[in-house]
DNA sequence: GGAGCGCTGTATCGTATGTTACGTATTTTG
DNA sequence: CAAAATACGTAACATACGATACAGCGCTCC
């Protein structure tokens, strides 16, 4: 239980949670989530535009708050009034309290963040983390130069595909990569439609697959016949390798293990954006007017 | 490129400090020990007692401040006058942009690090990282659990959409949902073509949407319409949040700035993992007999 | 379908807060 | 040492802020 030394405050005790010792809340933030459910929608609102910038709104003024969470003030009063607090003021002072305790000592924070919650969040989050840590540690920062400047050299074409769980990723880069340069297609559809446009596949175009177990013969085969006609591929795949690396000229193995019944994506996706990022600051460089003509669009 | 929303704030230059590029006054902590030398006894004492706590006194009334600097209220009022603000309201709005910059982007801390290895990959991955741990930071196990319990309850339609960029979100969490359970759908294609869906939706049903910066209209008059009819609306959004969480029953803000050109949507596709996870489990638990089936198929 | 309840916004009110004027004290300077 | 200038606090003022009463609306439950 937190005890705030600062500034003349009440002792307060959260309400009826806080007794009996049937939860522990020991910040604002917690006794609002503990409590959003049983919220009028209004009063939600404030919450959660008090949450999604915890805790600057709440500091300000009752009408600026109310004005950000697009409710009327009384709305706000009777929000922090379900809180248990006697006023606005006395909710402000527990919220400067709180940061007090944090900006004081930032070693308790970092200790007590790590795994607050006993959830089943941390572990899933913890293990992304690693993930991403270890995906990028196995990745050189030549490798990643190379792919861009082939993705940023814009004498051939990009195809972009995925598979059953990965094709989304595929999808998400095309999105970006399409509005930087031309000639960037993502192959969607049923396996025929795609086979068909290997016709337009050639040695100075890039194909960009993603593939995780359980690999897909579909795309398997696709990439052989398109490595055949001597397109480049990049392949983004798992740590036991997709047999597509038979045919990729690079290679990107994302951690993909997580305490989950599915694999993780979130480490190729970081990859990706990374990739569409630096290829973006690449064709900026290169002084590309396409760029410039999107700047003037907008 | 990081800009904050928040306050509209002044764009001040802290006096004559900051002009001719003299000297780089970065924060008011500077500007104060940098002037605190030319100042009068009084406002000195002032300055000495905000430092001593900074900034938590400044966010207290000029009556509070005065008391716990043992001088009069006039006293502060000069003082933030001499330091270069117009009214104290203005000082303290400048003291929590302040503290928005330090609590929402501990990013800024990382980035002035000298990073284990230099490549251009690293801060990207960093900033990424950061942005999962605030996002995870802001979302309670209560928020997710009940999230996870309306996903998995399975008396009703699960929708899913997502705006330009988010959309292959929405696409790779419902190629997942939509193997553990029935009913759901992804709404793809053009907008009348969704729009259409609507008949299909009800107060059982949610709606899955990503909308993060540039918010899309398309999507906000969509929410709206389903919100209209009692469909529950589950918003991923950035941490400006979108309008849509003006009808959203629940609102997971993820944190989206990196450098790079543009805004990533790693922390909310995490989010996304994580749910999937999560209502997995759960309907493992409920003994599904679907999901026992779905073993026997493979 | 009607009655009751609960939620929300508008408008008003009282007050706490920041602000300013003025007189006294303290320091500085010739 | 005298006189002026600067600094500081007391007290009155005005604004803007939080609080409250009330009415409209939608929702739920008979």
């Amino acid at each position: 239980m937190i005890s705030y030394s600062l500034s003349g405050f009440v002792k307060r005790d959260f309400g009826k949670a806080a007794k009996g010792g049937e939860k522990m809340i020991s910040s604002i933030a917690e006794l609002i989530s503990d409590r959003i459910g049983a919220m009028p929608a209004g009063e939600r609102r404030a919450a959660q535009t008090l949450i999604a910038s915890y805790p600057l709104i709440g500091l300000k003024t009752v009408a600026e708050f109310s004005a950000a969470a697009g409710v009327s003030s009384p709305t706000i009063l009777r929000f922090v009034a379900r809180l248990g607090f006697q006023n606005y003021p006395e909710f402000q002072s527990a919220l400067q309290d709180e940061l007090a305790a944090q900006l004081q000592s930032p070693a308790s924070r970092t200790l007590n963040q790590p795994s607050p919650n006993g959830g089943a969040v941390s572990p899933m989050l913890e293990a992304t983390l690693d993930n991403m840590r270890e995906t990028f540690r196995h990745l050189s920062d030549k490798q990643l130069a190379d792919i861009v400047a082939k993705l940023a050299d814009r004498r051939g074409k990009t195809f972009l595909i995925g598979g059953r769980f990965t094709d989304p990723l595929a999808r998400y880069m095309a999105a970006h990569l399409a509005i930087v340069q031309p000639n960037v297609f993502h192959l969607a559809g049923q396996e025929s439609v795609w086979r068909d446009r290997l016709i337009d596949m050639g040695k100075r175009d890039v194909l960009v697959i993603f593939d995780i177990r359980r690999y897909q013969d579909s795309l398997v085969r696709f990439a052989e016949t398109a490595h055949q006609r001597g397109v480049q591929i990049v392949l983004f795949t798992d740590q036991w390798l997709s047999p597509i690396a038979r045919f990729a000229r690079h290679v990107i193995a994302g951690r993909t293990a997580v305490p989950s019944a599915w694999d993780s994506s979130a480490a190729l996706f970081v990859v990706a954006e990374t990739l569409i990022g630096a290829v973006t600051r690449q064709l900026e460089a290169d002084g590309a007017k396409r760029i410039r003509e999107l700047e003037g669009l907008r």
